[in-house]
DNA sequence: GTCTATAACGTGATAGAC
DNA sequence: GTCTATCACGTTATAGAC
């Protein structure tokens, strides 16, 4: 595309801070509601520079949302997984990490929901969701944990959708979330350090009906 | 605004056509990324009248708006209020109510959130959401179970998002359900009419860690 | 690589005939 | 009330100087 440098000296290179600023402003206000200048304005260079690096608006906000995909999904597919460890334990520390990290980039699921949105069957081809999710391991123990009766039989797909949403919909929603408990947004990220523990409990208060 | 009609007659009008293309333009587009152009050509009629009958998109949209959040709120604040049910019921009836209703709109809970991201503020004030769910009745009779040792002490926000967050979740995110579930929308519809049995077992198991 | 100036285009809104 | 034609403006993208 441009810029070939010969080492990763300095993180703040043009294209990157043109990256940078890209995804904060796609994420907050999606593709259509986003113009090139602002993206511009936020990386404090002229805007040529972004077409000289990226050739197009399109091709810029593609390069985003891949890589936020690829956050979403790939941050927890290892967990999902590792055949070693128990079901207990994925449960835990996929809540665990999800929530870390969305407390860090809280804008990526209504960004990628909102896309989808328009976009449906270009952009789920590109994340291998179910082999990550519904194929995993993961899912594999669940479903001998129904055979053997130790919990409930409830569908998988049942169990993820309530298992992505008590992690996301916090997020997702956190507007209103703040609003109507009057939260900061310090005591929101506390709330949602609170699910840590709490979703997991819950979800296996869940298996037991 | 314009064309008075001395009776409700015929459902029909340009008005009332132009409204109800802009609603379905606007729900799965969102703002930004629709044009006037589309919600003319959807309603069948020329660009000039939409703005002969609403004076802007602008209009148009906050009209459209106005009346998402109230079937988003409306819709339930009564059952939520009604001080001659028991908790159990309201929780039934909640389902019941919300998921029929997101079932024939499933796109409002999208459509609000993403531009709740943008204008918080202006929004969220207009609906009294606190008033429709942290003060209702509901809310009252959860805490006094609470307090009674009948169920695990939660606080009552986190209660509250996974009621909404496990009845508005799948619709959000349903592109990705259908996808890895390999779902036609009959049988999407299907999986969420079965939710409206399940959550209330489910939220009661909860609240028994 | 970086800038200024401008072209090319799309979109919201209006004027004016019917 | 409804249409066609058009204006006015904002936005993406590029040309060309430095």
């Amino acid at each position: 595309m441009a810029g070939k440098r010969t080492s990763a000296k300095n993180d703040t290179t043009t294209e990157l801070k043109i990256k940078n600023a890209a995804r904060v402003v796609f994420h907050q206000k999606g593709f259509a509601a986003t113009r090139t200048r602002d993206i511009a304005e936020a990386a404090g260079i002229n805007l040529a520079l972004l077409n000289y690096y990226f050739r197009s608006k399109k091709k810029l906000f593609d390069l985003i949302m891949l890589e936020s995909l690829q956050q979403f999904t790939l941050s927890v597919s290892d967990v999902f997984n590792d055949e070693k460890t128990t079901f207990e334990h994925k449960l835990q520390v996929l809540c665990r990490r999800y929530i870390d990290m969305l407390t860090e980039h809280p804008d990526i699921p209504l960004f990628i929901l909102s896309e989808l949105r328009t976009n449906p069957n270009e952009l789920i081809s590109r994340i291998h969701i179910k082999e990550n999710l519904l194929k995993s391991h993961f899912i594999k123990q669940f479903s001998e944990q129904v055979k053997s009766g130790k919990i409930s039989a409830i569908a998988p797909l049942q169990f993820m959708m309530n298992l992505i949403g008590l992690i996301v919909f916090p997020f997702v929603a956190s507007p209103i979330v703040k609003s109507i408990g009057d939260l900061s947004q310090e005591e929101f990220v506390k709330l949602m350090q609170e699910r840590k523990a709490l979703i997991p409990k819950w979800l296996n208060a869940m298996l037991e009906v």
